[in-house]
This record gives structure tokens, sequence and C-alpha cells, in this order.
DNA sequence: CGAGGCATTGAGTCTCCTCAACATGTGTGG
DNA sequence: CCACACATGTTGAGGAGACTCAATGCCTCG
């Protein structure tokens, strides 16, 4: 049970570096938690409670404008660890996108784990280096590649996380894809009936399993050029 | 002379709660240096030797790709800190728009101020959210917004960190604010033409010298709505 | 004076958005 | 069980905005 706790501890960027009898003097800290697609484990503007530590299923982020537009910061996979941020309030929404099984921490626990071993704070300040370079990556690809590019990059991404060669399983929908690229759900689909008509890509029925059939394609369109 | 390093240091955010006698043990760390127009800080890729606290003048950041295309990450004045990133190179160049004067520290030095003051921690990470955050809205600005709406949200940052009213003083090329805004330097000369036209802003000769004349308008039109 | 960087402007083209129609699947209530 | 609303996705027509390409003017610097 809390050698189940320590191997995800472990798998995580942010304790790599720890031994495992460092990580057993809090990995009673953590709590199993479960959720259903479309649940979301935190809203933006909550006072944020719990860090979560991502075990298995898929999310997303999403940042909610104004008007009701809205703004997805991105999609993930396992082993991340979301929800430590430092603003008085949670800044994004995190939402399940399949079933997640997740281990959580209250914030007052994590970073008393943290103050008693700084170097989990250079691990942590180097993963938010990474997410602002992916933001400024991504403010790039919105505006300088085409729609069908912007989705080579996305197709690219999940293939990487889901760890499953040459296929990617779309567990969003084209209002969430479009919401990350800047395109609306329009867009969104001609996109992937241009890389299907080049061969560049195929689906099945559903729309949702996507076989990458030509990757060296799909790499070259993605390359901001 | 420390009076001055002193008085800038408290006017920085990542230094503002720190006590004058703090302050007053590694004053001696922090160097003067000043840059003239079109110089680089730094260069995205050099190894890290010096954290920068900006004392006067303004700036831009900027990322190259691979082709010779470029994105500008931002525009900036006084009272930032910038370079003390975690990443084995700087990610970013860091260029001086106007003369900019400067206090340097030695990466070793500041990290050393970090460790011993833990509040500087705080600070910081709550500035890289900030960051982030921008990022993201950024991003969403160029995919959703038009090329004179950019040019709204842009001229409304200038103006704030310039902290001259009405007035915008643009101390970089059409070039650099099209690489910003995801546009290309003619449309960026069209959208200021456009706003000129609907009495909304107001040019010089130069085009370097803008006055907000409306900015009940710019300020709707930055809206992301 | 000439070269080069910067900025503007016009013509033509392409991409993406808007709006509308339509298909499919799911869940709910009569 | 069916009727219906609703979310999701696809497709087409038309138009707005941004890009490409080319020409031109201004300014600075050697």
């Amino acid at each position: 049970m809390s050698a189940d706790v320590i191997s995800s501890l472990h798998n995580c960027y942010a304790f790599r570096d720890q031994s495992s009898e460092q990580l057993d003097h809090f990995s009673g800290r953590f709590h199993s938690a479960t959720f259903n697609p479309h649940d979301y484990l935190y809203r933006e503007g909550d006072p944020p409670k719990f860090a979560y530590l991502i075990q298995d299923g898929e999310w997303m982020t999403e940042i909610d404008h104004a008007d009701g537009g809205r703004q997805v910061a991105g999609f993930g996979g396992v082993g991340e660890l979301l929800g430590f941020g430092v603003m008085g309030t949670y800044v994004y929404s995190l939402k399940a996108l399949t079933i997640v099984r997740s281990l959580k921490i209250a914030q007052n626990d994590f970073w008393k784990f943290v103050k008693d071993y700084p170097s989990i704070q250079y691990s942590l300040r180097k993963r938010a280096n990474q997410i602002t370079l992916g933001m400024y990556r991504q403010a790039a690809i919105n505006a300088k590649l085409k729609g069908h590019e912007r989705l080579c990059v996305l197709l690219q991404h999940i293939a990487t996380y889901q760890n499953s060669d040459g296929m990617a399983q779309l567990n969003m929908t084209r209002h969430d894809i479009g919401d990350h690229l800047g395109l609306n759900v329009d867009s969104v689909s001609r996109a992937f009936k241009k890389l299907q008509k080049e061969k560049i890509i195929d689906m099945d029925n559903s729309g949702r399993q996507i076989a990458l059939l030509d990757q060296i394609r799909i790499q070259e369109l993605a390359s901001i050029i």
C-alpha cells in the first residue's frame, strides 16, 4: 500500500532524487483520490487545498475568460504534479479526461515536505521553467503555424505522453482541441480532414482514434519553421 | 552608493520583505552594469553567469527558432529581475531597447542570498506563476484577437510600465512588435494605421510616439471577449 | 553618395471564421 | 417505447483578416 505510494513518488520528477527513507517519512501524507471523466479535480478560483500527483489517466487544464471563452492550457498524462501554486487560489481548473487515479496531499504538508528536502525546490523551479518555456512555444505555434500544422504538434504531444507507438487516442472533444490551438470547432474538423486526405493520419469512425501514418511528415509539419 | 543599491533592491518584488540589515549583508555582491540600446545583457544558450535587476531603461526577451524565426517573449521596464533560471543555460536572450542601468549578481551569490532568506523563494515562485499566467494570456491573445486588438493590449502594457499618462513611447521596431504579437511587419503597420484612422491613437512622424486618444476604446478592444 | 535598416502602402491570394444545415449518439420524460 | 432536447461532429458557402510580394520613401552611417 505504502509501497505503491513510494513507487509513484519515485516516478515523479519532483521526488526522484529522494531516498526511500525520506519518501517513507511523508508517504503517509498522501491519500488516494479517483475521478471520473469530466470531473474537476479543482476549479480556477477555488482556495488551493491539495496538490495532486497523477498516477493514472489523462487530464486537461483550462482557464476561463470573462465572456465564456476559454483557454485550454494543456493536456497531459501520468506523472505530473499539479495544483501547488502560490497565488491564493488555483489559477486554472484541472479536469479529468479519463478515469484519473491520483495521490493528493494538503498544501501545508506539501510545503513542509519541500522545506525539509530543499532539493525538491530545485526540481519544482526547473519544472516551472520548462512549463513557461512550453507556453512561449505554444504562443509561437498559435501565432505562426496553420491549423493542420498546429494539430500535428498536438498529435505528437499526445502520442508521446500516451506512449502508444504511432497512435493517438483523443479523449478530449474537438472543442477542447480548438480552445487549445486557437481554432474553432469547424476548423479543427477541417484540419483533421486535410491530414486524412493527404494520408498523413487515419481516423476510425468515432474520430477519436488516430493512426499517425506518416510520422516523418508530421514531424516536418509540426516544426516551427 | 550602497544606499542606491539597497534602495533598488527594496523596489524589487523579490527583496521587498527583507530588512535593510539583511539587504546590507548582500548589497556588496551586486555590481552596476550599463548597456546601450541593442546590446544583449545575455544570450539564449549562454551559461548563466549573472542575474540582473533592472534599475532604469527598457528591455525585451527573445527566443530564436531553428529557421531564423523568432519569438519575442515580452517587453518590460524597471524593477524586473531576470536571468536566474535553473536550466543550465539562459533560455531566452535579454536585449536592451534603451540605455539600461542594472545591478548584476553572480548566480552563486544570488542563490546563497535566496537560501539565507527563504521568503525570497516564495516571491520568486509567485512571480514565476504570474509570468506563466501571462504567457497563457498571450497565447490566448495571439489566438483569438485581431491584429489591431492585439496591438491595443501591447500599447496598454507599454503605457503601464512607462507610467506615462496616455502616451506610449515605442522603443522597439515594428518587426519586434510583430514577433511578439504573431503578425508580420506589414500587418503591424496596417494595425497602427487602422487605430489611427479610427482616432483611437495618434502617431508622430517617426511612428514611435503614440498618443492613446481613446483609452476606453483601447480597453474594450484589448479585452479578451 | 550609396548601402542597409526601417516603415508604409497596394494588389492578389490563402486561411480561417461565421453562419447554416445536417447527422449521430445519449439521456430524459411522457 | 417513443419523442425530444442536447451535445458533438461534419460539411458547404461566403466573407473578413492576414500573408506574400513588390514598390517606394525616409533615415542613418560609413
